[in-house]
DNA sequence: AACATATAAATTGTCGACATATTAGGCTCC
DNA sequence: GGAGCCTAATATGTCGACAATTTATATGTT
């Protein structure tokens, strides 16, 4: 679920105070500790983290580049909003990559991925039946099924661009709107729908599944958020 | 062509010096004035340009996001090398996005857009008939071409995706392995079907032109490499 | 009282210098 | 002659301060 592990340098933990403080800020922004559309103070920001101007700027110069926040010169930055609007389109680039990563998922993962991922989708299963109500853990689940297929591709960039960029900003949309998924039971077909084609190694099948599955997550979301 | 006049600001030009540090760094790698592979020494260029190593670092920092650098903490930062792997990588990238693009833009391009490219792919055409021998004009086009597509999908993220971040990566293997193709009628071809698929406002079949004709564009790039 | 202007305060942009880590060079020892 | 260590030199990481721009405050005029 960390981005750090899989992507950045070998070293146990980040070096560089701007490493640190990157990480620091986008988990704050992320589980919303600093509120969305929020202005960011650089001189407030520095003194609270007890670190010079400089390195904070650095980092933030990071989580502009994740769409984390918006910066305007001589302005400042400000944490993003969260748009209806900008969710859908998360969702159709999330629909498009995580096709692609699919597809070549059920090229390229070795068979002992594959068996790792049926054990795991088994976990979820039993979790569902055993203890229905508690959606963190299925919301965790469907995070972790997702990562290891983008894994999997083996693309480097697109695993980047997945996991380092797309999923800190939807996960700070679950944050923000409180997403409880009712659909866990469906969720979990679905998967294994999908798990199944790729076992068959049929990526054409494994992509349009994934892509169903994300559109049958939009269309959820979306009608979850018209409730309110 | 250029990146930042549908992206930033406002102002005519980039205010800030890190702004247009990063556009000229940016420029000079992707044209491959700065050597792919070549480490970047932050007092040398500093110098070079007259800048303080502050500004100079955070315009670096921007060229690492777009994957234009690559650093390493405590040792400096260097301009990526292109390998094969990596561009296939981008090629697969560009398909899934560039697919969901014209899927969008069939639904979301306005008439006058429609005919506006109309227009331009006809221009197209007669340049190939006239000039069969300037393959540069016919690279232009086809980024125009491709260019305008993605804005006509009408979502920001993922026009920021594709125009900010890859076509950069993708201008700079270009202009590294010094490709002419000769493949533009071929090309123009393919585009013409694919407007069709957009004129009769088919999103399905918009973009499974889309993803041939970039699958296609890859053949051939590949079989280019392997002559060498 | 409201608007415009001018001044002051605060914030961002930029710079030069110090602290720390890495690399290069030379010396010793085997 | 080569491998390994120690020292010097260079590069990166971090900081505090100045400059330029923006925002807030105060003043004056209609």
């Amino acid at each position: 679920m960390q981005n750090q592990s899989p992507s950045n340098n070998t070293d146990p933990v980040s070096i560089t105070l701007t490493d640190r403080l990157f990480d620091t800020l986008q988990r704050a922004i992320v589980e919303g500790e600093i509120a969305p559309g929020s202005k960011i103070s650089e001189p407030e920001l520095a003194r609270q983290h007890g670190v010079s101007r400089g390195s904070l700027r650095e980092a933030i110069g990071r989580l502009e580049a994740r769409k984390l926040v918006e910066r305007k010169p001589n302005i400042g930055a400000r944490v993003v909003t969260l748009s209806y609007e900008q969710l859908i389109e998360i969702f159709q680039i999330r629909e498009a990559l995580e096709g692609m990563a699919t597809r070549l998922a059920a090229q390229n993962m070795s068979d002992q991925e594959i068996e790792e991922l049926q054990v795991l989708l088994e976990e979820h299963g039993q979790q569902i039946e055993e203890q229905q109500g508690q959606a963190y853990f299925q919301k965790q689940g469907d995070l972790d099924f997702h990562y290891r297929i983008v894994q999997g591709s083996k693309n480097h960039h697109l695993i980047g661009l997945l996991c380092d960029d797309l999923y800190h900003l939807l996960r700070m949309y679950r944050y923000q709107f409180g997403m409880r998924s009712k659909r866990s039971r469906q969720a979990y077909d679905e998967h294994h729908y999908l798990l199944n084609a790729i076992v068959a190694r049929d990526p054409e099948m494994a992509e349009l599944l994934m892509r169903q599955h994300i559109r049958s997550s939009r269309r959820n979301v979306e009608k979850m958020l018209l409730e309110k």
